[in-house]
DNA sequence: CTGAAAGCGCTTACAG
DNA sequence: CTGAAAGCGCTTACAG
C-alpha cells in the first residue's frame, strides 16, 4: 500500500526515472534493467498511484459514460459493451446515472468529477443535443443518440429515420393497414425523429396519417408502453399493428395485449427498437430494429480517445451505426 | 479549467486555507467570509481537482462495485440502487465488470485501480467467498451474495436457504409433487446453498429427492434455463413444477415451455429468484423471491463507509436482506 | 542511458 | 480566524 515508486527504485538499484520509464514503456531501456525493475515491482507488489499520476500528467485514463439509467436494459447492455471496449485500451469507464435530470446532465457537461475524467460519452435525455455546444464543456465529448443538425460534437447514432421507416414498412409488408406509433413524445428528440420515419413510411405506402394513432411519451418504460397500448385498444377503431420506439415499451405493449385477451401478431402486430436481450425470450418473441451495440461501443470509445489524444480530425464526426431488422414472432416471423 | 484554489483565494481576498475551509465545511468561518468565497467560486466556476485532493488526503470518495456482468438485469438494478445510495452520501461508484474471470476478481481483491478507490463492494462468482481473507486486500471490502461461514469480511445477503425453502414450499402448497430445481451447479456457492433450501422443503413435505430433477449450472442466463427446462421435459417423468435459482433462468424456462407447446402454471409451475423488473411483464408473469434491493444497497454502502471511516464495529458483520415471496401467474397466482 | 529537482493542486500541521 | 510552507506520489524537463 505504502509502496512508492522510490521504493521500487531503491530495491532495483536504479533511479525513479528509470522505474517510471519501465512502467510507461519508454524506449532506451536495456532488457536487463527492465527485468530488474519488473522483478522489484513484483516483489514489492507495487501499483502506481493513479491520483498522483493523474495530477501530474493531467490525464487519468478514466472516461465517463453518462446515461439516463443504467438499470434500463438498453443502457445496461450498452454500458457493458463500452466498458469492454475501453478496457481493451487500458481505459476505465465511470458510469454516471443522470436519471434524466437536467441538473445532473448539466453537471456532466460542466466536466464533472473534478477534472478526473479525460472525456465523456453522453446519452442525453433532457438536454436537447442541439443546445449542447462546446462552450458548455471543457472535456472532449461524444454524443450518443439522435443526431441533430447544427450540433458541435462528435456523434455516434443509428439513422433513426431510416430505421423507423424500415420498421414501419415491415408492418405494411405483412399486410397491416392501421399502424400506430408508441413513443412519439419521447425525450431528447427520439420521439420526433422516429415519428418522421414512421410517417414517411405511411406516406410511401399510401396510408393516411391518423393523429389518434400517435401516442406515448415522454416515459419510455414498460409501463408506458402498456398504458399506450391500452389507450390504443380503447379507440373506436384500434390499430392492427404498432411500432414501439423502443423494446421496453414494446414489451409493455405485448403485456397489455395479453391482458386484454388479445395476441400478437394475430390481433395486433408489434415491433420494437433496440434489440434488448429480453425481447428474444418473450412470448411472442419481439421483432425489432437491431443496432450493432458492439460497433457503437467500439467507435464511440475510439472517437473519444482520438479527441483526448488530440489526433482526431478537425471536423466534427458523425458515425452511423449499422442496424438490421430482426423479424421474430410478434410480427409473425 | 485551470482555475485553482489559489485563484479563488486571490479573487476573494483570503488565504487558500480559508477557501479550503469553506469547501470542506470546516467551522470558524464567518458568514461574511463564506459568502465572499462562495461568490468567488461561482464567478470563476471553480471545481476542486479530485486527483490532488485524493493524493493529499488519501481518500477519494470513490468506491468500486465489482459484479460479474453489469448487463445482467439483477446486477444492473443492483448497480443502479448502489449508485443512488452512494450518491446520497457524496460517494461515486465505479462499476467493474469481472465477467466472472478469476484474474479480474483477483485484481479486485488486490485493491485495483491504483489506490484511487476507498473500498469495494464485491459480488464474487469465481472466487469462493470462503477463500477470500483480509490478507488479500488492502481496502475495506463488503461481500454480496451467499454467506459463508468462516469468511472474514462484512457480508450482506439474503438468507438463501430459507428463501429457497419458502419458494419450494409454495410449489408444494399449490399441489405440486414432482418439483425440479434449475441451477444447482451455480457459481460461488449459490447453487449449493439454494439446493439446500430446496431439499429441506421436499423433505418437510414428505417428497422424495430425485437426482434427475436437479439440473443446471454453472451458467445462470436465460439460455441456460431454457436448456435445463428442455432437459427436464425430455425426462420419462417430467416435473410438474420448477424452482429456478434466478429469474433469468426462469424466463428461459418459460420460453422453453412455450416452445414445447406447454404452459405455466398448467403443465409446469415456475418460480424464480431475484424479482427482476422484466419478470412482471412476461406472459405468464413470474412468481419469484423478491429481495429488497434498496435495502441491500443502502446497507452495503453504509457498512462500507463505516469501515472506511474506521467507525465500523470491530467484528465482522452479517446483514440479512429482507425478502418476500411474490406470487404471480407462473404459479397460478 | 541515469540522477536531482521542480511542480501538478490540493490539505494540514504550525505559527501567528 | 489567517498565512506561509511542507508534502501526498508521480512525471518530466534539465544536466550529465
Amino acid at each position: 500500500m505504502a509502496t512508492r515508486l522510490s521504493d521500487v527504485a531503491a530495491r532495483a538499484g536504479v533511479s525513479v526515472k528509470t522505474v517510471s520509464n519501465v512502467i510507461n514503456d519508454y524506449p532506451h531501456i536495456t532488457a536487463r534493467t527492465r527485468a530488474k525493475v519488473e522483478a522489484a515491482i513484483a516483489e514489492l507488489d507495487y501499483t502506481p498511484n493513479v491520483s498522483a499520476r493523474s495530477l501530474r500528467k493531467g490525464r487519468s485514463d478514466f472516461i465517463a459514460l453518462a446515461v439516463p439509467e443504467m438499470a434500463s436494459p438498453y443502457f445496461a447492455e450498452l454500458g457493458a459493451a463500452i466498458s469492454r471496449a475501453a478496457k481493451k485500451r487500458g481505459i476505465t469507464v465511470l458510469i454516471d446515472q443522470t436519471e434524466g435530470e437536467a441538473a445532473a446532465e448539466k453537471l456532466v457537461l460542466d466536466g464533472m468529477r473534478g477534472q478526473l475524467i479525460d472525456g465523456i460519452i453522453f446519452s442525453p435525455i433532457t438536454t436537447a443535443p442541439a443546445r449542447i455546444t462546446s462552450a458548455d464543456t471543457a472535456k472532449p465529448l461524444v454524443l450518443l443518440g439522435e443526431r441533430h443538425p447544427g450540433g458541435t460534437f462528435d456523434h455516434v447514432a443509428v439513422d433513426s429515420v431510416q430505421a423507423s421507416f424500415d420498421a414501419t414498412m415491415h408492418l405494411v409488408s405483412i399486410g397491416r393497414r392501421r399502424i400506430a406509433a408508441i413513443g412519439v413524445g419521447g425525450g431528447a428528440g427520439t420521439g420526433s425523429v422516429r415519428r418522421k420515419g414512421y410517417r414517411k413510411a405511411l406516406k410511401a405506402a399510401g396510408l393516411a396519417l391518423d393523429p389518434a394513432l400517435e401516442v406515448g411519451g415522454p416515459g419510455y418504460h414498460r409501463e408506458d408502453g402498456a398504458a399506450s397500448m391500452r389507450e390504443l385498444l380503447a379507440l373506436p377503431e384500434p390499430p392492427d399493428a404498432v411500432f414501439c420506439f423502443n423494446d421496453l415499451m414494446a414489451i409493455g405493449a405485448l403485456r397489455a395485449l395479453t391482458d386484454a385477451g388479445l395476441s400478437a401478431p394475430k390481433d395486433v402486430a408489434v415491433i420494437g427498437f433496440d434489440d434488448i436481450e429480453d425481447g428474444r425470450y418473450h412470448s411472442p418473441s419481439l421483432t425489432t430494429i437491431s443496432a450493432d451495440k458492439e460497433w457503437l461501443a467500439e467507435n464511440a470509445v475510439a472517437l473519444l480517445l482520438d479527441r483526448i489524444a488530440g489526433t482526431g480530425e478537425a471536423d466534427r464526426r458523425d458515425l452511423t451505426v449499422p442496424y438490421t431488422l430482426t423479424i421474430r414472432e410478434s410480427t409473425g416471423g
